[in-house]
DNA sequence: AATGAATGAGGATTCATTCAT
DNA sequence: GATGAATGAATCCTCATTCAT
């Protein structure tokens, strides 16, 4: 029973076919077949959208970081003044939906894509670009040149949180990650912040 | 002409191979062959001496926990106080023979194979639970009841690290990458420690 | 905007964009798709004009070996007495329409096609002896009883320039090879020929 | 039961399979599988030993050259005198073991390889111009300036009366074959010959 | 009349693994 | 101890063909 109009809902039905696939692996070992059977359709027609395997695992990728951006772009809107953002940009990194075990495993195995695929690693440093450019954007304020190395580590921080939920997810494991962050966040703005 | 004795050789070859292979690569998509090849020898052989290779890769993961492990007690063993065995612990991880990019590439592999392996995972876990004790014991003087929290904080930041050395490796990141475990250590104690 | 009437010419928009491209990829391995995409269409509509991939190829042989028996029956039309007739069957077979790099390529693969299909083999074998017969009916008052063995000979010599304009097309090939299919039957009347 | 050196027995089963495969099908549409079975052995090892189909391709294309190629110059070694040389060419071409209708097939399709594939094109003009070069050769102290156009005209009889050897493949054909260019040949000289 | 949607049936290729030598 | 030989099982991808709209 073919209809019209179907691309983007089958194009998206495999992007999260795929993400849910290398999030319940924890392997980029998946096989065309499988995400598409997971999205309920052959994987003939998985290619026929797609062209290919690659490009379908970069649609996915894309997508994850697309809703990330947009989180943190949503949070961002509603914060007043530097702190408050930088507290909004880090809650947004761990809200539920993108903390997911299974969001946070395929998250890696992007990682893992971008040391062999060129396309991936341009995605991934656009993002870790852009997380970068907003954390220095409101250190700045607060913490005047020392902002670019709180930046790095704030940031290295969070992927590292990131890393170990897949080791072992807690129940809320967003929350103690956020506390984590904030109380870093805190320490560095006491002693290098403007007074 | 096979030689006697050699059996402690070639598995250490295959080790080595094993780990600069995915390191090179980027990936565990690595083929029994390609690891058999660059340790000079057939891939039968290989599997002669490990039985299959699940059991390679796991030998080559614990060889790398292994590297650390003995270099984290080396450093231990010469450091006088608890500040000066924490420095040593944080200067042992990216000493440059942990923070070689290939080393780095093989060892956020293996951080993926534990999301799939059992034996991987448990040998993972051993390790954190090391690296996490080891730096409890000394910020327990230094920090009292807030080191459980310190330790989670800086095991992060020290993995988040390591992530990143695969993406933008820099000249001498080891050097940066310890000052910045240092700089959140030395926030950490300022704000909690005992006075 | 379907429009009525559109079946002769789309047919013929098929017939020609196989041909076309068999030419032009140089084999059979040319898919529908392909097809219909240079024919303006879809794939699913060549398949509603033509029933299948096989009656295309047959349709697209068909009409080579159609436009090719036309040219000589026009050339014959002209021609008066034998030898004049024997040099318009030549000349038609080689004239710039039926020599086309591309044309020829598709005739090569349909030499290729009737060996595997049996509509195809018939549809060679009609022209074959369609020339061989018009090549015999004009030696006949030439040559005697030997008429049939050197129809057999000029015919297979126009195969043969046919088969290697494939791989060396010179610019006026179909000059050349005029030229010496005349040669050699002027040499076949001169030694054979009734005086 | 596996054996040392089986190699190249291996190899020229699996060329001699893709010849016989290839002329009892009429296409160039073999699998490997087909030809992996026809010579006694799975795909797997065919891939092993060739690197892929098209390598499988050109060797079987180079065997029947080489094969022809030999045979010429065996007839050329017994022939004295230029006429008898030519006549051993033509004996050759036509001899039992090359023209096979199987072999035919082949060679036609190795034809139509050439059209698609450098390498195919490459082996392909190699032995033309070595047939063409014999043919001048022997055909220069005959007929002097002559001798270039006799030798094209002689060496397209000769591909046009394989390539129709396809489709009517009577009993005796390599015998009529060669007394059809004998007939040329003899008509050629007669006519532009050196008295 | 025309097409997007959909799939089943292959086909080339790769690879871990086994076995006889 | 060491390896060439061999394969079954997968996997990506392509394509002719069908069907509802």
């Amino acid at each position: 029973m073919p209809k019209l109009g179907m691309e983007p809902i089958r194009r998206a039905a495999l992007v999260n076919a795929t993400i849910s696939e290398i999030g319940a692996s924890g392997t980029l070992d998946v096989t065309v077949a499988q995400i598409a059977a997971r999205a309920g359709m052959s994987s003939a027609l998985a290619h026929h959208y797609f062209g290919g395997k690659e490009q379908i695992f970069l649609a996915a990728m894309r997508h994850v970081l697309t809703v990330y951006g947009a989180e943190v772009r949503g949070a961002l809107a509603m914060a007043r003044g530097p702190r408050a953002r930088l507290e909004a940009v880090v809650r947004a990194g761990f809200s539920t939906s993108n903390f997911r075990p299974e969001t946070v495993a395929a998250w890696l195995n992007f990682y893992v894509l971008a040391r062999t695929n060129a396309h991936a690693a341009r995605l991934l440093r656009v993002y870790q670009r852009r997380l970068r450019s907003n954390l220095v954007h409101d250190l700045a304020p607060l913490s005047g040149s020392a902002a670019s190395d709180i930046a790095d580590r704030i940031a290295a921080l969070i992927d590292g949180l990131y890393l170990r939920q897949g080791i072992d997810a807690g129940n809320d494991a967003g929350r103690t990650a956020t506390a984590h962050v904030l109380a870093v966040l805190s320490n560095e703005l006491d002693a290098k912040g403007t007074p």
